[in-house]
DNA sequence: AGCACGCCGACT
DNA sequence: GTCGGCGTGCTC
């Protein structure tokens, strides 16, 4: 009899067989319905073989008409999953569109990939203005297929509109029906459309050579989004290049310290470019400046001049609420409970825990000191927000909060902040300002930013101050208040020069073994009750130690003491070395407790 | 992941 | 006397 081993999307590291019927014809690659645990379960087949298995259920139904991946993809989702320490099942579920009820049988087969020739162009890093210009006229010029993966669903909106221009386009990410999704992906597999847009569902859509695959914003943390696999798709789009002779395109304004490194090492080129226009760039020094006033003289200025001339600003805050400190002995009001500071509400009037959610009225004293002074510290939207109405008050002034952004109220925030003269927000507003639109940007604190417990602190911190510059126009300004002036993220952006923040970033990421020098992997042990969890973690980490290329911290308790996380370094057979030191925990004899890995985290978890 | 089975608290 | 909490274990 014919036996089908199926893939499903679970956390079960290992294909389940079922029984062909008769007279179908099934091959690797299809997805087809079977039972398992008593539902009828969408699965991947990932191997058809002959054999003697009594007692096997039957396949159900197969859901795709042609497979969806070719044998080689299939070889690329293994190593995916090798890699991220993920089920090939949900590897599969990840990296494809939703199957659709049924669709049509097709008449053209796979394209067949055959390894990289010799004179296979290298991935290209573009940096710089224009950069996705650029992008738009390499795919004007080749004839062939090509594919732009960006990291939400907006961006691909927009692409497609762009694309859309060029030949016809389509459309594999989750804003568009999944009909539709599915239909896409058909249509470059049969080259009915040669041009298409996603995200990193998208990421395995079959090109047909010549082929080309764009990762916009390479940088972006949203390509490591949460679920498996976990793998950043620069890693997805680097390896599927190296199996299949297509071109890659990526782009950042500025690159991950992985793709910079690569560039450096020469395994991609990195095009140099002229720097274009640019606006002036201060840096405020914040230090000793009591801070009962979020805008330094230059600042207030800048705004001033800035709103006279009709133009817009864009105030960036950090999401991290502030806090209420006492001005006599320095200490900072915190919960009895949960031991952080309270987050300070000005419109409330209330201190609230972040952790515990409780909720407490204004201390009048302090409790260390008993002092009477007792003042907010750290710069959120709303305080910000207050100081500048109470300065400004002709100006429409509107607050980007990331929370607020969502949901019913969305569309009116949105339209508010589109209409503002000055829009204090984080991260998430740049969205609203088009390159060059806007008069005057300036950083409120970005120490908190700096200071954050991440290794990847300076890089972000880069990546939000020249993603903001890269929004005013070349006569603007650009103003940073820090209490960290000389920071060399600062220098790089001030000068417009990348090499100003690489250079020093590397040799810090190398002397601490950091990536892209090592691999790092957080391991999370949970189990029942803090002991357990402790006990279990303790295992863990005795097992990890037990590995010799590993580097192992001791693990760290979160707050409820019912996680706890293990830091390990490595070199590149990372994942295989914590596969085989953690094999043990994951046999069902193991019993209580959960592990769970996250390889290369571009999230700090603490 | 689902979904069942399986032992301990507040209700008709 | 039941309904239901989610801890533990299995799914071809």
């Amino acid at each position: 009899m014919t036996i089908a081993d199926v893939a499903f999307d679970a956390p079960v590291h290992h294909s389940f067989s079922y029984r062909v019927p008769d007279g179908w014809t099934v091959v690797p690659g299809q997805r087809a319905q079977a039972p398992l645990g008593g539902a009828a379960r969408v699965g991947m087949v990932v191997a058809v073989r002959d054999g003697a298995e009594p007692g096997l259920k039957p396949l159900a139904q197969l859901v795709d008409a042609e497979p969806v991946l070719s044998r080689a993809q299939l070889d690329l989702v293994d190593w995916i999953a090798a890699q991220s320490l993920s089920s090939v099942g949900s590897t599969c579920a990840a990296l494809l569109p939703p199957p659709a009820g049924r669709e049509a049988a097709g008449s053209a087969g796979l394209a067949a990939s055959g390894a990289v020739g010799p004179g296979a162009p290298k991935p290209e890093l573009l940096t710089g203005a224009g950069r996705e210009k650029r992008v738009l006229e390499r795919l004007e010029a080749t004839k062939g297929a090509a594919l732009v993966i960006a990291a939400d669903v907006e961006t691909v909106a927009r692409w497609a509109q762009r694309l859309a221009k060029i030949d016809r386009a389509v459309r594999l990410d989750s804003g568009v029906p999944d009909e539709e999704r599915g239909a896409a992906w058909r249509a470059l597999r049969d080259g009915s459309a040669r041009l298409a847009a996603g995200t990193r569902s998208a990421l395995l859509a079959p090109l047909p050579p010549p082929a080309t695959l764009v990762l916009l914003d390479e940088h972006e943390a949203a390509h490591k989004p949460p679920g498996a696999p976990r793998m950043h798709s620069r890693d997805v789009a680097l390896e599927r290049r190296a199996r299949e002779p297509l071109a890659l395109l990526l782009t950042a304004a500025t690159p991950s310290l992985e793709a910079w490194w690569r560039a450096e090492s020469g395994l991609i080129d990195m095009p140099s470019r002229e720097p274009g226009p640019w606006p002036a760039v201060s840096v405020a020094d914040t230090r000793g400046i009591l801070r009962r006033e979020p805008l330094t003289p230059p600042l207030a200025r800048a705004i001033r001049e800035t709103l006279a001339a009709k133009r817009r600003v864009f105030l960036v805050v950090s999401r991290l609420t502030s806090s209420l400190a006492c001005d006599e002995c320095g200490a900072v009001v915190r919960c009895g409970d949960c031991a952080i500071a309270l987050a300070y509400s000005r419109a409330a009037a209330r201190l609230v825990c972040r952790v515990c959610g409780a909720s407490h009225p204004l201390p009048d004293t302090c409790a260390a000191c008993h002092g009477r002074r007792l003042t907010p510290f750290g710069w959120g939207a709303e305080r910000v927000e207050h100081a500048v109405r109470r300065r400004f008050s002709d100006a429409r002034i509107a607050r980007w909060d990331p929370d607020a952004a969502r949901g019913a109220r969305g569309e009116a925030q949105r339209a508010a902040a589109a209409a503002a003269d000055v829009v204090i927000g984080t991260r998430g507003a740049l969205r609203l300002f088009g390159p060059a639109a806007l008069g005057l940007a300036a950083f409120v604190a970005p120490d908190q930013l700096l200071r954050a417990p991440d290794f990847r602190a300076g890089e972000r911190t880069l990546a939000l101050a020249w993603a903001a510059a890269e929004r005013v126009a070349a006569d603007g300004a650009v103003i940073i208040q820090s209490q960290n002036p000389g920071h060399y993220a600062f220098a790089a952006v001030a000068r417009q020069n990348l090499h100003e923040f690489y250079r020093p970033e590397l040799k810090f990421r190398a002397e601490l073994g950091y990536p892209p020098f090592r691999r790092l992997a957080v391991v999370t042990a949970r189990a029942g009750q803090s002991d357990e969890t402790r006990r279990l973690a303790e295992a863990v980490g005795a097992a990890l130690r037990g590995s010799k290329g590993l580097t192992v911290y001791p693990p760290i308790a979160d707050r409820s003491d019912r996680i706890r996380r293990i830091v390990t370094k490595g070199g590149d057979d990372l994942p295989r070395l914590l596969d085989d030191a953690l094999r043990e925990f994951k046999a069902p004899s193991a019993g209580r407790g959960i592990i769970d890995v996250e390889v290369d985290p571009v999230e700090w978890p603490f």
